[in-house]
DNA sequence: TGTTGACTTAAACCATGGTTTAAGTCGTAT
DNA sequence: ATACGACTTAAACCATGGTTTAAGTCAACA
């Protein structure tokens, strides 16, 4: 199983080295091995996992909560239903948020029709 | 017509009377009157102002930028084109981020049916 | 009259989420 | 042998978006 190294797998995530290591020092990624050198190895699971950190991420959980998270996973098998819970609930505070950024499009919908409105009658009393 | 104290007005918005202040300071509030004593008065228009202004907010719009477009609402009707294609902008904006949202959820679901799966089994088995 | 309560200000403070810097260590290609 | 590129660290720095604090003013009520 081939390893990647740390601009490999910032490549393949899309996302900045220094994110990585960040990530890293607040105890988002728990073990990650390293070469001889001291470099750090990525295997394709730990770069799965940080893609589902970056998932959480975009759904704007908190590092805090993350790590909460990242903590249960390595906790192990016992803590699977905590986690089960976990994902339950920040599904609904992003359905919660998503639905609050829909609600607030309207009103910036209500001003793309008046200024569109306004507009076209600009354009027509040319 | 009626008008409103910062306390009522930070009520009806359901924000900190701090944030108001902040928000005027930071030019999201052009022209907030104020009474002989220097307190500041909101109209029912202010805070439907105010309100767009939060939904704008809610919609992560830096508030460098919510300032660029209050700058063009108190240039007047000539912006108003402007202004047009800033909406039109942040609503694609907008789109794009909840679609990011969306695609993120799908990962997050595939943890919950995992763990729902885990979980399911492991009572089965009691 | 004096003491609340609501307001004012400027400035300091805070949390979050990184990014940048400086100084140093390797491994490899020339 | 050396110079280059990729990596390492800790610590400093930064932007964003507020919140909190301290000190003061004012109106109204007891």
């Amino acid at each position: 199983m081939k390893v990647y190294s740390i601009s490999e797998a910032a490549a393949k995530l899309h996302i900045p080295e220094s994110t990585i290591r960040y990530y890293e020092k607040k105890g988002l990624l728990p073990q990650v091995e390293r070469d001889e050198a001291g470099r750090r190895l990525f295997s394709e699971d730990l770069i799965t996992f940080l893609g589902i950190i970056i998932y959480l991420k975009n759904t704007h959980m908190p590092i805090s909560r993350i790590k909460q998270y990242v903590d249960l996973v390595v906790e192990g098998e016992s803590t699977i239903e905590l986690r089960l819970e976990m994902m339950k609930q920040h599904k609904q505070a992003v359905l919660a948020e998503i639905a609050l950024m829909h609600e607030a499009l309207k009103g910036i919908d209500v001003k793309i029709t008046r200024y569109t409105t306004y507009t076209q009658e600009r354009k027509a009393a040319k």
